[in-house]
DNA sequence: ATCGTGACGAACG
DNA sequence: CCGTTCGCCACGA
């Protein structure tokens, strides 16, 4: 192929595969695509794509293997991905956590 | 090719 | 229980 067959590629057709009202975590995202360790590959293929095309990924469902948040300074998307999180059904908890039990994918 | 880094995860004390 | 450490992988310079 020549496309780029890059791992951020897979990884955001994976993301666009979660369906909504769900969520999943960085360390399942590596294991689908092949690589159960790369979890944070994963996290920086999410991270560059704040610098590409942001809006039509669902990078929102996609959270640590704790069920939250974990960004390290952008407290302003964290926020706002709880907000759309939220607006899509997604439950938190009294911790503002996940509960990957009802809510998780796949 | 080597070094440093990063939205992680699991283990350890 | 909490904070810390190590390991994992991929990418950019």
């Amino acid at each position: 192929m020549t496309e780029k067959d890059s791992f951020y590629q897979r990884v955001y057709e994976k993301v666009k595969e979660i369906p909504k009202g769900k969520v999943t975590n960085y360390g399942t995202i590596a294991a689908l695509l092949g690589n159960p360790r790369a979890a944070r590959a994963v996290g920086y293929a999410l991270n560059s794509l704040k610098k590409t095309d942001l809006s039509e990924i669902p990078w929102q469902r996609v959270v640590n293997a704790q069920g939250k948040i974990s960004f390290k300074g952008d407290t302003f998307r964290a926020n706002l991905q709880k907000e759309i999180l939220e607006a899509e059904g997604i439950l938190f908890d009294h911790e503002e956590s996940i509960d990957f039990k009802t809510q998780g994918w796949p």
